[in-house]
DNA sequence: AGAGTGTACCGTACATTGTACGGCTCAGGT
DNA sequence: ACCTGAGCCGTACAATGTACGGTACACTCT
């Protein structure tokens, strides 16, 4: 990255900006909350790494260094536009627990939720997430994707331990479809110009090498999704085998109980 | 990121360059190979994004702009750097099919694998991978892992599914893991540490919301690892719990044969 | 041996980034 | 009416990737 030191974000004070009220007006009218929407607009269209300070800025009619007076910098920000993203959610704590099918309808549920905001706001991806475990809105999620696990017999642990792999699977999957957009729109070229613009190339380089499953998984592949990936299926199948995964651990504890 | 236009990698220069033979030195010796090795060294100690065209020449006791010589970017010299540290996953292209334990063995020892270059090399992570697809090296690193789910009756789209499967889940936890050490060494500050620093802000920001749930399983979860996760258990489970969920697809197909 | 030529090498320049610093300008209290 | 503090912002700087044009060396041909 470029610029001046970029200090690595303050905790303390992301949080309190995070678990803060902030309903201060000041006499341009700039608030924290314009600042991370314009910002997550921003970002939705270029990505994280294209956003600047000084677009914010100029999208919100405002000196660059005006926005510093509200937010320590950019690292903070995207705290907050993280944080912000997972706000709506869910529309209450216990929506995934009222979902039919028990834990499996739950669990589908929330898959399905995270996979929403990921291809909505796929700079996410760049957001480092370790730093913003604790905002408000993360936590509250958190307890809502944990209650369909609870009272199944688990521990808390294993408890922990499936959502992340449900989570993991489709912040992975999401990812790989997010990256595969941003690729075409960056070469302005489809999958299938793509390819016919490296063919050639590939046939000449590749001659002499024999790669026989590899060449043929891949063409059916190819084929089938008219791509080298379809990030919806790849979603299903992990997640079907997944939660497949998940049954015999889930009642042999359930027996137990 | 900064700097002029940035252009997006060319797909052909790129091509050519992985498949290609570089072996003229030149008058000062310099080769992409050395490019390659250099760059991978720095990559390791402070990542992509810290690693710059002008650290890799002053390594390399040369000027900068030398580099375009043999490379036509940074994006093709992280192409290039991609490729090579998947050259030597594998002894050779049978070495997962020799493994004990049929498929679940081979896929264990796949995923192991995987894990071992992705810890090793953390920057992989921030390689976007779409376009290097089709590297020499990769393109045999994907025979390679096909090769044991050949033959079990799968589909070749299934086949592609499972592995690809195994290492989006493989990647995910591993990035969890390397931004988890990255965040400790950026901040200076250990796990407990950083808890300790942010505690006191937490609860008075806290007070008056609660999510039992929530602080029941973290609570437990961070007692029982020393930390928020733990990288190792998490592959381990979800590789389990994946495979155990891929059981029943692949004997099922198997007794169609 | 001498001349010519192409390629490896590199110094400088520039656009772009995050943000430190210090000044300006106003709203509100006294 | 004046003072004070906070919101606002212009300028400056360090760092980045790389375009451009120049320099110097290894080689081939005469």
């Amino acid at each position: 990255m470029a610029g001046r030191k970029a200090a690595a974000p303050d905790p303390a004070r992301s949080l309190a900006l995070l678990w803060g009220s902030h309903t201060k007006p000041g006499r341009s009218g700039l608030t924290v909350r314009a600042i991370v929407d314009a910002a997550i607009a921003l970002a939705d269209v270029s990505g994280l790494e294209a956003l600047s300070m000084r677009m914010v800025a100029e999208r919100l009619k405002v000196g660059t260094m005006s926005l510093y007076t509200h937010v320590p910098g950019k690292g903070e920000l995207t705290d907050l536009m993280f944080d912000q993203v997972y706000g709506d959610l869910y529309a209450d704590l216990d929506e995934p627990l009222n979902q039919p099918g028990g834990w499996r309808g739950a669990l589908e549920f929330i898959a399905r939720r995270n996979w929403e905001v990921l291809t909505a706001h796929p700079w996410i991806h760049e957001v480092p997430t370790m730093r913003t475990a604790l905002g408000p809105n993360i936590t509250r999620k958190y307890e809502t994707e944990l209650r369909p696990l609870d009272g199944l017999g688990l521990t808390d642990v294993e408890m922990d331990s499936a959502l992340t792999l449900v989570l993991t699977h489709v912040q992975g999957t999401a990812r790989a479809g997010a990256e595969q957009l941003r690729t075409q729109r960056d070469s302005g070229l489809s999958d299938e110009e793509w390819w016919r613009q490296i063919s050639p190339t590939l046939t000449t380089v590749m001659s002499g090498t024999h790669f026989p499953t590899a060449g043929r998984v891949g063409t059916s592949v190819g084929e089938h999704f008219q791509s080298a990936m379809d990030p919806a299926h790849a979603l299903t199948f992990g997640l079907t085998t997944i939660l497949d995964g998940l049954t015999p651990l889930i009642t042999s504890r359930s027996a137990v109980q």
